[in-house]
DNA sequence: TTGCAGCGTGAATCATCGTTCACTCGTTCG
DNA sequence: CGAACGAGTGAACGATGATTCACGCTGCAA
């Protein structure tokens, strides 16, 4: 029974496999997704094509593990960043905040797993992000509803037009890009606010409720 | 100098002509801009796909003609809708309110010719499109803020980011698809009416600023 | 040290579509 | 009524890019 699975053998596979992620995800980050082709992926993983396939029985499940790894890293600190804190109101300001500045950031990659044209296989993974995102804001905005924090408004068309509004407005290719800090700072400030007036929130600048964000 | 341009030749042109952006058009509103494919157009126009080659120089100068004519049909309506209205404020509401009904009339086409995702060289064109309604908004939010109508806020980010909103809001896949006709109607009015208090417009149900809109 | 499991390879293959072109045939003009 | 023009054709071509596969090589196991 040769060749049983070292450790070694084992840390190699997997360091491959990340290699591979990591890849892909820089590609993605520099080029959008349609740079993201199993010939370049393998090169810059520094292997063959035909290797990428021992790892991933096609180039949509690549990408889904791709997608997979942006988005729970994007909903739990979006998540940690709600829940620390105090209210509901400065939970949802939080979380679109912090969603915000990460995604601008990261520009290019944010645009290229939420909203960057593709093929339609490739599509039905970035539905699944959107629909998290948009589920999470939705939870929220019903929390502060029923504590009579927001009138009562449509959650449903709300959380996903905070989405789009998040992904035009900061992200797509329409939105001017920030040239420094400031002006990134200043972006999500912006959106930020325009957001929770679209809920309902009057006041938002003065409660100090635009300010909150957590950095990647 | 034979076969001059007859009355009935040019016709016959034109009228062919329309009838493959007919096809186009009707191709896409089915079955979304992937749809849209050379043979399939043709064949759907009644020609065979040289023959559509005669009219169209390539795909892209295909789709421009449809993104063009779907885009200028849009942009009339909505500017018609704004100018017709007495104030800035409900010029702006008329505007989003139009814009959002007739999208949602058709949309499938919609979103089709500005969101869906497709490939590069295509995606070109739809920037014009949502370039087009924002710089609409844009110029018009603009107007309010001048006139002391709004608070003062950033236009270049706000304009896109409405734009996002109703679109990732009332067309895109998350969007949940109104059943009848008075569904329809309520998430044009949520989405007025989220668009205007993203803007800072406190009482816009009250004011009676949600209700208009202009439809096909 | 040797045998062999299974990784690594990359050229070949397959699939999809846009685009072309040599040819047919209906229409127009003299 | 022909001759010529040019619309119409659709199979073939070309480009792109994912996927496969037969073979070489590495490094565990005995």
């Amino acid at each position: 029974m040769p060749y049983r699975r070292t450790e070694n053998v084992v840390r190699h596979l997997a360091e491959r496999e990340e290699a591979i992620l990591a890849a892909a995800t820089t590609i993605a980050a520099e080029g959008g997704m349609g740079a993201v082709q199993i010939v370049a992926v393998a090169a810059r993983a520094g292997i063959a094509a035909g290797t990428l396939y021992r790892y991933f029985p096609s180039k949509s499940d690549l990408i889904a593990e791709l997608v997979t790894a942006v988005a729970g890293r994007e909903l739990s600190a979006m998540a940690a960043a709600g829940d620390a804190a105090p209210g509901p109101l400065s939970a949802l300001a939080a979380c679109i905040a912090t969603f915000s500045a990460r995604a601008l950031a990261e520009r290019r990659l944010a645009w290229a797993v939420l909203g960057e044209p593709v093929d339609a296989q490739v599509d039905a993974m970035r539905l699944d992000f959107r629909q998290s995102l948009a589920a999470e804001l939705e939870a929220r905005i019903k929390t502060a509803i029923e504590g009579r924090h927001l009138p009562d408004l449509d959650a449903g068309v709300a959380a996903p037009a905070i989405v789009g509004a998040l992904m035009e407005g900061l992200l797509g290719p329409l939105a001017a890009s920030p040239s420094d800090d400031a002006g990134a700072r200043a972006a999500v400030q912006t959106a930020t606010l325009l957001a929770l007036r679209a809920l309902g929130v009057v006041d938002a600048r003065a409660r100090g409720l635009v300010a909150q964000c957590v950095l990647p």
